[in-house]
DNA sequence: ATGCGCACAATCCTATAGGATAATGTCGCG
DNA sequence: CGCGACATTATCCTATAGGATTGTGCGCAT
C-alpha cells in the first residue's frame, strides 16, 4: 500500500482501471450519485470494456458503487449523519482493540502467517530492540503517525490518516481484524474531505500518543489513546460535516424524478 | 437472501454465475485451493466469459477467491486455527452490540432508511405490540432462531444459523453494523461444516435466549446472551475443527511445488 | 390541459473469435 | 545430476456484432 514494500506484482489492465476509478471516487472527481457509463469509461481510458467491467464489479462489492442491473453503475451517496455515527461506533469497537493487540505483541506480523511459522523464535532475522518492537516497524509506525505539513493538500492529509490507521491495524497481528478495519475505510474516506485544516495538528498529536503507547508496549494505554483519538476525530468530522451541510444545502439533484 | 422478502430485482447472468459459484464454494464442491478456469467455467455453465469474469471479480473482493494476475483464480484456503479465533474475537466485538441495539429499539428497521423516514411515528402501518417490537418482526426473529430438525442436512443448519445472526444484525437498526457483520459471514460459512450434530439443540436454546431478550427489550440481557452464545459456539466449532484436523492430517497437497 | 400509450434512441448485456503475453513442462547439454 | 533454452499451453485482453431492456419524447384521446 505504501512504498515500504516494493510491489513487483503484475498489474493487469483491470487493476489499472480499478485503482484509477477508485482514485477518482476518492478525490471526488466522481461525485456521489454520478452515473458511470461502461462504454464511456472504456473510450476515455482507452481500454476495452472487459477490464472496466471487472473493475466496476470489484468496486461495487466494496460498496463504493451501486449497480442497477440494466441501468448502469452509480457512485454511492455520502453517508447520512446517522450512518456516519454508526460507522464511528464500529470503529470504536475495532480499532482500540487493534491498538491494544499491537502493543501486546513484540513480534511483528508481516501479514504473512505462513512466513511467521517458518521463523523459529529467537532467530536473528527480526532484530527486536529494547522496546520489544522491531526497530523497522517502530520507525514505520512513527512515520505513519506524522501528518503532512499544514500547507499541503487536503488529500494528502486524508491519505496519511488512513495510512496510520491501517498500519496500526496491520500491527495488531490479526489479519482478520486488519481486513475488517480496512473494509470500513473506503466509505470513511469520502468523508475525510470534511476535515478542518486546523485539526491536522491535533490529529498528529493524538496519532503520536497511540504510536508511543504501542512502541512502549503499554496495551491499555494504547487502547485508550486510540479510543480517545477516535472520539475526538468523530467530533471534528461531525462539526465540519454539519458546517458543510448548512453551507450548501442544495445537494444538487441532477435531475429530480418527474414524480408529479 | 431468504424468502422473507420477494426479490423481483433483475437477475443478470453475472448474478446467476455469482450465486452458483458461491454456492459451490459454500458446499465445498469447490475445495479450498482448487483452481478455477474462466474458460472451463464458461463452457460448463454455458455462459459467456464476460459474466463469469464479473462473478469471479466480485467473489475475489469478497475474499473467497484469490487471483494471481496471469495464472487464474483459486479458492482461498480454510482459515487457520489462529485466524479462526481472530474471527470469533471480531464477532464478539460486533454481534453482542448488535443484539443490544436490537433490544433497545422498539421500531423496526426494514433495512431501508428512506422508507422509515416516510412513516410518521404512531402510524397504523407498523403494529407495535406490548413488547415494543412489531409482531411481524418478533415472529420473524423467533422463526430464524429455530434450527432445523435433527435429521436434516448439515447445510440446512448452517444456513439457518447464518440467517439468525443476520436477522439480529438487521434488527440492530444500523445498516453499517449489519453490513460489517455480514461481511464476516462468508469466511465463517466454510467452517460451519465442522459442526457436531449434537450441538444443534444447544444452538437453538441459545438462539432463543437471545431472541427472547430482544423481544422483551432487555438490552443488557440480549448483549450478554449473544456473547455467551458466541463463546459456546466458538468452543463447539473449535472442538470439531481440531477433531477433523487430526482425523485427516493430510490436507492433500494437490501437487507439492518442486521446491528442491 | 392532463393523462395515457406507443415508438425511438441509448445503453447495457451477451456472445464469439483471435492475437499477445507470461507461466509451465520438456528436452538436451555441461 | 543440475541447469538453461525451447515449445506448448493457458490466460488475459481486444474487438465487434446483435439481442434485450430502460427511459424519453411525441402524439392522441378524454
Amino acid at each position: 500500500m505504501t512504498a515500504t514494500s516494493a510491489t513487483p506484482e503484475k498489474r493487469t489492465l483491470a487493476d489499472e482501471a480499478y485503482t484509477e476509478l477508485k482514485s477518482r471516487i476518492m478525490r471526488s472527481e466522481l461525485a456521489p450519485g454520478a452515473k458511470l457509463s461502461i462504454d464511456g469509461l472504456a473510450k476515455q481510458l482507452a481500454f476495452s470494456q472487459t477490464p472496466i467491467r471487472e473493475a466496476l464489479a470489484r468496486l461495487e462489492s466494496e460498496g463504493l458503487l451501486a449497480r442497477r442491473p440494466l441501468s448502469g453503475y452509480t457512485v454511492e451517496p455520502l453517508l447520512s449523519a446517522a450512518e456516519f455515527d454508526d460507522l464511528f461506533e464500529i470503529r470504536m469497537m475495532l480499532e482500540p482493540r487493534a491498538a491494544r493487540r499491537a502493543a501486546e505483541r513484540g513480534t511483528p506480523e508481516i501479514r504473512e502467517p505462513a512466513l511467521l511459522r517458518s521463523i523459529p523464535p529467537g532467530d536473528g532475522l527480526a532484530q527486536v530492540d529494547a522496546s520489544g518492537l522491531p526497530a523497522a516497524e517502530a520507525n514505520a509506525l512513527l512515520a505513519a503517525a506524522r501528518t503532512p505539513d499544514a500547507g499541503s493538500d487536503k488529500l494528502e492529509f486524508t491519505e496519511a490518516d488512513a495510512r496510520f490507521h491501517n498500519t496500526v491495524a496491520a500491527l495488531s497481528g490479526s489479519a482478520q481484524l486488519a481486513k475488517a478495519i480496512r473494509r470500513l475505510d473506503a466509505h470513511l474516506h469520502l468523508h475525510r474531505a470534511y476535515i478542518e485544516p486546523d485539526s491536522i495538528g491535533e490529529t498528529e498529536v493524538e496519532h503520536l500518543a497511540v504510536a508511543d503507547a504501542i512502541i512502549g508496549q503499554q496495551p491499555l494505554a494504547a487502547e485508550e489513546a486510540m479510543r480517545r483519538h477516535l472520539e475526538r476525530s468523530r467530533i471534528r468530522h461531525r462539526a465540519a460535516f454539519e458546517a458543510a451541510r448548512t453551507t450548501e444545502p442544495t445537494p444538487k439533484p441532477k435531475r429530480a424524478k418527474a414524480n408529479r
